[in-house]
DNA sequence: ATACATACC
DNA sequence: GACTGGTATGTAT
């Protein structure tokens, strides 16, 4: 802080050189600090952060208030509360569970030194002038770093060589080192391209009761001790999966018979030449690579090491691993040993004690640097300050911060990986040269929209929230979002509604330009596409042939009458596109795109099992029940799901029509609009008959029949009889057998470091196999 | 429901 | 000269 303001009012504590990554310790901060400085002044970006700094100082200063204002009574009391709730926490304390968060090292740049070893012993940076995604080890000395600037990395190192990044190869490798994740924990919690939360505890178990043959791995030779060196003549294969089952069929007898202690040795003793093994790969044809075989152990320390080895082997990268009963523990060990490291919290209360006791706060994933000043403000800088300052932070944050920070301090995080949450949201944003011409801004908008559009359709996403972007040329950032009727992901609906709130922001800096550097389209309230709208459409057909009187009935009737919006509130004269006829056909088929560098994928297994119905169904339980406990409940009522999707599906196929009902979000005017049919997605069909233009609709739940049964009202009954009905039988069971305490802060759902993923939608069974 | 801020990679 | 893009979530209103 001192050195910061004593070079002036200038420097921005929160725009320093951050040296809390991996390789950046020791390095001439003040120095680095100077650059960044002399290279940002005067700067609109400068000028913003000086803003920025400017307001946290204020929130510091109320907060100091606050603070001082607090009398020894109240203090007592924020005492009283934490002490009981660290009690509480401290005795749902699970250390049961080996959570493993596995990091490659330098990711991107560590993928371009391997494709170009001209670069590996310089200094390197993956990305642009203007933003860098990562740097080499080389480059880290010189405080070259992530989420840096090009052109000011290249003035703190003129040398710095800059790669333009090349998403399809991580991606690549990414896919490789899942693979082997997967082996380990089919469960695991991607975070990113580069990094993933296994949860080994069941591995284990597994691997404590497998045979030593099973742990056995070839290892290239290395000739030194940093990397793997090919050269171009030998085979880059996956070396296990191709050398390894022959290598371990030949030894198998010999192996078994030779006791544990002495394997490893004998191991050493093997001369290769000797066995009769190809000397070229079966898949590349080139040769393949001396080896030798690596006996592992059962414990969790060589599992993790075994892993790393093996992601080495297979993409010549490396990986560093951390270990802990839970995963914000396991997020901190990673880092402790990087690169090409690991290290290993036991599930001990006072091992973990111990490590919490001078561990920095932003060290822990979901502190920043905002926080970390705000805390720094309160003498908080170590994870043990937490506990100290306890009664004080009681009364300056929120319950659900507080309740975080408590955690924090008994190193205590999420014990589960809940995986693959469907998406919350979807967006897309561009950084521009300025634009000030509303025909120009709109007609970015248009694009913005166009792209989302097209992201959602390869999702098979429909939204109901959308949300617009802007950042002025002076780095002002704001957002306007509009909520629709009914879900959609149709271009000209979801522009509509964002020129719209373009227009606003437009005319509200009347008389002077909107001049804008960025601009974004975000969609929100997500729901599923029914992956069968065709056949939905079909099966109206169908009901209607069923019955006599059925009038006709075709897509037409589906049309949006007009646009979503309210003209009245946003009357404009822009037309570039009018809402139209959204897509009412859909394929099956469930289309994964590459989104940003950083997100995570959803599971293969998931995807590929869901229907667009039954996802809409779960989607709309599980929303009743979001905060109840999750795993068994889940698996109870995936199976039900199953079998009344299944149910509904036989009722369409046969006569029977007697429950005929359709769930659709509230809607208007025509018996079924297309708005309607989107919201499709969402609803529970069993089949509508339709007669002289009214239509006889019945609940799905209780079976009550009504004559032209208003859609949202509808949807409130449906809505009711599901929520009372339907889920409380089928949840009362676990309710029984699910106890939980009345501990509320056991379940790390609304914390913000936890890596958050909600339910698995993956069918029990599925687990074992 | 909306807007903004913080955080993560 | 030049300071990203995508997602989630907490806080405040």
């Amino acid at each position: 802080m001192s050195k910061l303001t004593a070079q002036g009012s200038s420097l921005i504590s929160t725009m320093a050189i951050n040296d809390n990554k991996a390789g950046m310790e020791g390095l001439n901060k003040e120095k680095i600090n100077q650059i960044i400085f002399e290279a940002s002044k005067g700067s609109k970006f400068f000028e913003n952060e000086q803003k920025k700094e400017e307001q946290l100082n204020q929130k510091i200063l109320e907060q100091q208030i606050l603070i001082s204002s607090l009398s020894s009574a109240m203090l007592f009391h924020g005492l009283k509360e934490a002490d009981e709730l660290i009690e509480k926490l401290k005795a749902c304390q699970d250390l049961s569970h080996t959570i493993v968060h596995v990091d490659m090292d330098a990711f991107y740049a560590a993928v371009e030194m391997r494709d170009d070893p001209r670069l590996k012993d310089k200094p390197m940076a993956v990305g642009g002038m203007s933003m860098l995604s990562t740097s080499n080890y080389i480059a880290r000395k010189y405080g070259v770093r992530a989420a840096m600037p090009g052109f000011i990395a290249l003035k703190l190192c003129p040398n710095l060589v800059l790669v333009e990044p090349n998403f399809t190869k991580y991606t690549a490798v990414s896919q490789e080192i899942r693979e082997i994740f997967a082996q380990y924990d089919p469960n695991f919690s991607p975070m990113s391209l580069d990094e993933a939360y296994l949860d080994l505890t069941e591995h284990l178990i597994y691997r404590r009761g497998s045979s030593n043959l099973c742990r056995i791995f070839l290892l290239r030779l290395k000739t030194d001790n940093s990397s793997i060196v090919v050269n171009d003549l030998e085979c880059t294969c996956n070396l296990n999966a191709v050398l390894r089952p022959s290598v371990i069929n030949l030894e198998e007898l010999k192996i078994n018979s030779v006791s544990s202690e002495n394997l490893q040795e004998y191991l050493n003793s093997l001369d290769f030449s000797n066995f009769n093994l190809p000397k070229d790969c079966q898949v590349c044809n080139k040769k393949l690579p001396p080896f030798s075989l690596k006996l592992y152990d059962t414990t969790v320390e060589d599992a993790v090491l075994e892993m790393r080895n093996r992601i080495e082997q297979r993409t010549f990268l490396t990986a560093s691993a951390g270990i802990a009963p839970n995963t914000m523990l396991a997020k901190v060990c990673s880092d402790r040993n990087k690169p090409n490291g690991q290290f290993q919290i036991h599930p001990d209360v006072q091992e973990i004690e111990e490590f919490m006791k001078n561990l920095p706060i932003r060290k822990i994933s979901g502190i920043g640097k905002v926080t970390e000043k705000l805390l720094g403000s309160l003498n908080i800088s170590l994870c043990s300050d937490l506990y100290k300052q306890r009664a004080l932070l009681y009364h300056a944050f929120s319950s659900l911060t507080f309740q975080y920070f408590m955690k924090i301090t008994l190193g205590m995080g999420s014990t589960s990986l809940e995986k693959d949450e469907e998406r919350k949201s979807l967006s897309t944003e561009r950084t521009f040269a300025e634009i000030s011409d509303p025909a120009q801004l709109y007609e970015k908008c248009a694009e913005l929209c166009q792209h989302l559009a097209k992201d959602l359709n390869e999702e098979q996403l429909m939204g109901k929230t959308v949300s617009l972007k802007i950042k002025t040329i002076s780095f002002e950032i704001k957002t306007r979002s509009h909520t629709l009727q009914c879900y959609t992901n149709d271009e000209k609906i979801i522009f509509n509604a964002a020129k719209q709130l373009l227009k606003v922001e437009i005319d509200s800096v009347k008389q002077s330009l909107l001049r804008l550097r960025l601009m974004g389209v975000r969609m929100s309230k997500l729901v599923p596409q029914a992956s069968n709208q065709v056949s939905i459409v079909s099966l109206f057909h169908q009901s209607n042939r069923l019955t006599s009187t059925a009038s006709r009935t075709n897509t037409h009737n589906f049309n949006i009458q007009k646009t979503d919006f309210d003209e009245k509130d946003f009357s404009t004269s822009i037309n570039i596109l009018e809402a139209n006829d959204p897509v009412l056909e859909s394929t099956m088929t469930t289309r994964h795109s590459q989104k940003s560098l950083f997100q995570k994928t959803q599971s293969p297994q998931k995807k590929s099992i869901e229907s667009g119905m039954k996802n809409s169904i779960m989607k709309f339980v599980s929303k009743s029940e979001r905060c109840s406990d999750k795993i068994a409940n889940n698996c109870y009522v995936e199976s039900n799901i199953k079998v009344e999707n299944n149910n509904n599906l036989r009722n369409l196929d046969c006569e029977n029509s007697s429950s005929t009902s359709l769930k659709l979000q509230s809607n208007s005017k025509s018996n079924f609009s297309n708005a309607a049919m989107q919201n499709v997605s969402q609803a529970t069909l069993i089949s509508s008959v339709e007669s002289k233009q009214k239509t006889f609709i019945s609940c799905p739940v209780c079976g009550q029949q009504k004559f032209d049964w208003p859609l949202d009202q509808l949807n409130q009954h449906m809505d009711l009889c599901l929520s009372r009905k339907t889920i409380k039988t089928i949840l009362q069971d676990d309710k029984n057998s699910n106890k939980r305490g009345a501990v509320q802060v056991e379940n790390d759902d609304s914390l913000p470091s936890v890596p958050k993923r909600k339910k698995t939608q993956i069918a029990v069974d599925s687990y074992f196999k």
